[in-house]
DNA sequence: AACTATTTATAAGA
DNA sequence: TTCTTATAAATAGTT
């Protein structure tokens, strides 16, 4: 649709792959929002250009939770993405409870009510999912707190019993030689690694 | 493009939307492989149907570059996929990873693979829980022995102080009145309550 | 699924 | 780049 059919190959001309390049890209989205205002559905496009840039468009629905769609239908390829939805733009915790609310007050018949609790079921495991990385989150970081604060102490243990000139300690120099950003030995190695 | 103009708003008769839905898709798509070929780009369309279904294209690129390119160019959301690593890590029991390998390499038919999968997903589930169970009690006796440790370090600290006769500390008093077994103001009470 | 009248997108030119 | 315009391509409504 042009003044001249074009072959679909790769166009020779820089200067003019360049102008087809930002007229396509532009009637490609604008094709997407009319689709997904139409047919109320959600779409994504995502345009990396030879150069690296990256255009992407959405719509009906964020970028996330359409991505988020695919991984789910390819879950081993991607699931590190998919692992990272549950930190993006899911219902929040109030609007989530009273979901269920609804679903567990009208035993809807059929699909509709399979459907429903699906969605239901797939909302309540990314809430539980978000809010065990914030425990484990918050538990490493009390953690490590405690351990700067362990070192800070050791050292100003240290400084006074020099300027004491002698070693009386209460903590006994086992103890003080473990460093502390060791694990006193309560978590097996292969344990602590996954932890952090 | 076509007999009359549409204004582009929700198609409202149902036949006529899922027709157009229909077209305008591979439209779309097409559209899609052409700018990727003749501007040598890649370019991924997912499009998700109202009541769900996806239909993904991609050309230049595997999707999974595609989308990974949209990742790292929000980062945001890319911190929290290294949180998510942390769980990913943790390996089942090498005997339920077999007994998950023989279910996914024989696709049974009917009732029997469903039963199995049942089976499965329960086992997966218990050995879940107790994963988690175990990592959040290792890393609680972490935080007890370092807040133990902790207040040893203090009471030492304030002996050796008391005995040189003066006040000169590196841990300022403030902090000296902080009880050791306070959760250092990182985590929210509410919070907190959650991880015990 | 085809058809086809129209609208829309866009290639080349300015 | 942006606009113009001749033409190709897409598609809405029909069969």
């Amino acid at each position: 649709m042009g003044r001249r059919k074009l072959e679909i190959k790769r166009i020779e001309k820089k200067s003019s792959r360049q102008v087809t390049f930002s007229k396509r890209r532009n009637g490609l989205i604008e094709k997407a929002r009319q689709l997904s205002i139409l047919c109320e559905s959600s779409v994504a496009v995502l345009v990396v250009s030879a150069s690296g840039k990256l255009y992407n468009f959405s719509s009906g629905d964020n970028m996330s939770n359409i991505i988020d769609r695919y991984g789910t239908q390819h879950a081993d390829q991607l699931k590190a993405l998919d692992l990272a939805k549950n930190f993006r733009n899911y219902l929040p915790h109030k609007e989530l409870l009273e979901l269920v609310q609804s679903n567990l007050e009208e035993p809807n018949v059929g699909n509709v009510s399979v459907d429903s609790l699906i969605s239901v079921e797939e909302q309540l495991e990314t809430a539980l999912s978000v809010t065990r990385a914030r425990k484990t989150e918050l538990m490493m970081e009390l953690v490590k707190t405690l351990q700067e604060k362990e070192k800070l102490l050791i050292e100003e243990n240290q400084v006074l019993a020099s300027q004491m000139g002698r070693n009386t300690f209460l903590v006994t120099e086992e103890e003080r030689a473990t460093p502390p950003e060791s694990n006193s030995g309560i978590i097996p190695p292969e344990t602590l690694s996954l932890l952090k």
